[in-house]
DNA sequence: TAGATTGTTAATCGATTAACAATC
DNA sequence: TAGATTGTTAATCGATTAACAATC
């Protein structure tokens, strides 16, 4: 409980930060520097260097050292552990098209701590295939299969009008954390947390920041 | 100028709710609803209303009727005028795996006026390859192309370690904005746009909120 | 010691929400 | 008219940045 309530009260935007931090620090680490400073960090990743500071005060077990900076292989542990890559988080994936395919083949999930168990898919000609090892499931499967696994994570990668009703089942099933990638306006109870992986929403603040960019050079 | 500047000055939160607003809008239009109100939007969209009412007064040239609400067809066109959906804009992607491929053949970018016109990847395998009609070339090819082509937006879907080189290559061509999907952080001059979409960090922000959620229960 | 770097307090900034008069 | 709904001003909230004393 209590390191439960540690993590909850660390602020999104820090943790969001987090795997930037982890990836340099990786770098650093390799290229065998021990100690870092937030001012180095903070010029690299294009952030403030007392917001880097303060980040790390919030993850972090130990102080830096003025002068010094940090400990490398310090902050690496604690984020780490911060981030629950310590150990593995079961998930399934519905809609094994070509973004679910190219989720499930990804070898990088191992690092952040997710294992997709199971994946699932309308289409006959789909299911009973392996995609990286994990088995392809008719869609009337996933409320029984996620109650046996005991799985609190569910991705969705189907088309738009099909995600309210694979929500609603990996609901059911027990799945309590939704990350979806379907283009569409989820309508979920407050007990089960959603990330919107809206391409949509991320491509229009992209294209607003290059017009905006273009249009200070005239 | 005038347009442009416009679109400058909404900001970043605005802008990125937008697209669900249009999903939404859409929805109601196809269900035969001619006006909505702010307060239904809000509560379709897990949003406040007065956030809404705020967004929508941002974007649309046409004021909300008390005691009727918003005329859909307007706020549809008002947000496509606004994210640039009426006029289609080139972008190359290089990094042709299993994500680069989803990407390509989504269907839907089309929607949000983005249109892949080549591909590449270091792979000899993959070269003279295509994918749904958009054809693969060699890495050397991405600055010539890039500057053929006079594109503007270039996608990173290739392992981290090649990133860098990735994004110094689509610049040294004249891409200004860059949709990077590869976990690395990418170190580049002020006057390109960079969207980051770090999976690690969306998943490391539900796994947060699914760890509060859970917590709360207890 | 001198100076680089830390941690913290206060100020600023941006975005969200509350309160409420205006109006169809 | 009465009431639902708008638009706007002020208050709040959360996150970032500036200022600065502490310290290795």
């Amino acid at each position: 409980m209590g390191n439960n309530r540690e993590v909850a009260s660390i602020s999104k935007a820090t943790i969001g930060r987090m795997p930037a931090y982890l990836r340099y620090l990786k770098e650093q680490e390799k290229a065998g520097e021990k100690t870092i400073s937030s001012t180095q960090i903070a010029e690299e990743l294009g952030l403030n260097a007392v917001q880097v500071r303060k980040d790390l005060a919030v993850i972090s077990t130990v102080a830096g050292k003025p002068k010094l900076g940090f400990e490398i292989g310090e902050l690496i542990a604690d984020i780490n552990r911060i981030l629950g890559y310590d150990n593995v988080t079961d998930a399934v994936l519905v809609g094994a098209g070509g973004l679910g395919r190219a989720l499930v083949g990804y070898e990088g999930f191992k690092n952040y701590g997710l294992n997709i168990v199971a994946a699932f898919d309308a289409a006959a000609e789909l299911i009973g295939r392996e995609i990286g090892g994990v088995r392809i499931y008719g869609a009337e499967e996933i409320v029984p299969m996620v109650k046996r696994l005991n799985v609190r994570i569910g991705i969705i990668t189907v088309p738009q009008g099909e995600a309210q009703r694979v929500a609603d089942a990996l609901i059911e099933g027990g799945v309590r954390a939704i990350w979806n990638f379907a283009p569409a306006n989820l309508v979920l109870p407050s007990n089960v947390a959603v990330k919107n992986e809206d391409m949509a929403a991320s491509l229009a603040i992209l294209s607003m920041r290059l017009a905006e960019i273009l249009n200070n050079e005239k």
